[in-house]
DNA sequence: AGTATCCTGGAA
DNA sequence: TTCCAGGATACT
């Protein structure tokens, strides 16, 4: 389901806030507002209103935007919509959060605009290249770094590494270029992949219409502790860097 | 660059 | 009871 063509033209009657810290803003600025479009800046859903305001999505490591669905014990907000539907935020963790920006200033909102460039949209290999050759920190840490390449999480910096058969702690800038090309190549499908197959729904992860994503059924390293490895079959190991579970192919990464 | 912090709950 | 989780930030 197209989360975009179902918001496109409904007009927002409501907003029950359950968890206060999950919707800081004064939904008195999005009430009566028809939704007109929605746009995504790296792990930011942002939803046009046609007052001039947009409604900005984070759904951080446990949130859930969906459409319809039950109230449970980890719904935080209710946004009720005409003819009695409605957009459920669930968050168990309460680190997401729903937030009211001017539609004009979005970009300019101070989350959006430390975005780095995203792979699927300008991030040009060129670029990759020169990103990389300005630090030492390990490459995970960079793939990660919102402000340096945005939309890359855990799951996908883990899987693209492995693909491209670079250890995750190889500081940024001892990669050649070669090197470098490979992992630009492998975070391009890694993400797409995750995108064919819906996202990973590992824990908490489910898309809007409630239905699991399946890319948690083709982890390439992701999770896959003490398991052997898809290529050589030597045993992957787990250790944390920058306070995040790595997965590595020790045979392989290097 | 590493660690604590914001939270809750399932698993070890 | 402790550890850990798709994230990001504010501290040493």
């Amino acid at each position: 389901m197209q989360l975009e063509k179902f918001l496109r033209g409904k007009k927002i009657t409501g907003v029950e806030i359950k968890t206060a810290k999950s919707f800081p803003d004064d939904k008195k600025k999005v009430l009566g507002a028809r939704m007109t479009g929605t746009r995504r800046f790296g792990k930011v859903l942002v939803i046009d209103l046609d007052n001039g305001y947009s409604l900005l999505v984070h759904l951080k490591l446990t949130g859930q935007l969906l459409v319809g669905g039950t109230i449970g014990p980890h719904t935080r907000v209710i946004i009720n919509l005409e003819k009695g539907q409605r957009l459920i935020f669930n968050d168990l963790r309460i680190f997401g959060w729903i937030k009211i920006a001017d539609s004009g200033q979005v970009i300019a909102d101070r989350l959006i605009s430390k975005l780095g460039l995203e792979p699927l949209k300008d991030l040009t290999l060129t670029k990759f290249k020169d990103l990389l050759a300005k630090t030492a920190r390990p490459i995970k840490i960079v793939l990660m770094d919102q402000e340096k390449i945005s939309g890359v999480g855990n799951i996908y910096a883990n899987d693209a590494l492995w693909l491209a058969g670079i250890d995750p702690r190889t500081p940024a800038r001892q990669l050649d270029g070669s090197t470098a090309g490979q992992l630009y190549e492998a975070v391009l499908e890694v993400l797409k992949k995750g995108i064919r197959y819906g996202g990973a729904s590992d824990q908490h992860y489910i898309k809007p219409d409630g239905t699991k994503g399946k890319y948690q059924e083709h982890f390439l390293v992701y999770g896959r502790e003490k398991m052997p490895c898809l290529r050589c079959k030597a045993k992957i190991e787990k250790f944390f860097l920058g306070g995040r579970g790595t997965y590595v192919c020790e045979v392989c990464q290097k």
